[in-house]
DNA sequence: CAGTGAATCGATACAGAGTCTCATTATCAA
DNA sequence: TTGATAATGAGACTCTGTATCGATTCACTG
């Protein structure tokens, strides 16, 4: 799938950078193009090794310098799981505002969205006497049983 | 409040130290008291510095020790809120499974539990096969309009 | 085509939370 | 009291992420 997506997805970045001024060089071009080019959720130390194997001339610095760009485009996700280092989501811009389920078995990332979540997380927080600005659920859930079924095939992000 | 409750989260904490064939040390003594003299949040970093208050050879390696055996012993709370470091409940054991609205104008974080809520998780979570272990919600929101009936006086945790 | 200045680069030093090592000390059952 | 060993403090170390710096690239002007 995705590969008008995802080249939308590099477009608008693209766009992006052009609205605030900014240089789009080899290196962020090498970096982006790896960002849309996988649907798996990431971190920063992982996109600098791929970005590496299009472009070799792409530093740690410059990777740390993109991020913030992506996700303040709106087209990349940032996301704390609680395991000391940022997970980054580029399927944000076609799911804003889903959840995560994270396997304690085989650590897969499975995301998924409610309206019904969303409604009620609105209903308490409105009781409590604030208004929303995002909110991140994550559930941590064993496949175990699961598992001759294929859900929990893979590892990793 | 809480003398008598705060009383018996640290007897149970000895008991489990005793089941589990842990030394009672003083610096852990003085590390135990501290979490249950308070009702607030508190990161590693600020244990250190108040329990060095009642035992100063308190050492910053112990209280990293320490803390995960109050988790294992499920009167603490170990929470991740993305921002580079954890933060420790010490209500759990009287308030499980609880959520979290930060107010992203005075960094109060409030506390809730919700049946609904859970419920729904569980039901989301079965319809994707999975089996809930533990969840973490986090509401970010904002308490600006409340302001005048000061739901939001305080600062910190 | 130079020349200029801002944006960007890579390398690397630095910061902060948390972990690990190791020689020394303290606990507790016998 | 004693002895096995769990636990300690100090500090080195790791890891993710940030800040600094001089060099380089690029758009623009003359």
């Amino acid at each position: 799938m995705a590969e008008t997506e995802r080249a939308t997805a590099k477009e608008k970045f693209l766009t992006f950078m052009e609205q605030k001024n900014l240089r789009i060089t080899s290196q962020r071009l090498a970096i982006v193009e790896t960002v849309f080019a996988t649907d798996q959720h990431f971190t920063a130390e992982q996109l600098l090794e791929w970005a590496r194997e299009r472009d070799s001339s792409v530093s740690r610095a410059t990777v740390y310098r993109t991020l913030p760009l992506l996700t303040e485009s709106g087209l990349v996700h940032e996301m704390d799981f609680g395991k000391d280092y940022k997970i980054y989501d580029p399927n944000y811009a076609d799911h804003p505002n889903h959840n995560h389920i994270i396997c304690v078995d085989c650590n897969k990332i499975v995301e998924f969205e409610s309206k019904q979540l969303d409604t009620l997380e609105n209903e308490i927080s409105r009781d409590l006497g604030f208004q929303v600005e995002s909110q991140q659920l994550r559930i941590n859930a064993s496949c175990e049983d699961m598992k001759n079924l294929g859900a929990c095939k893979n590892k990793g992000y």
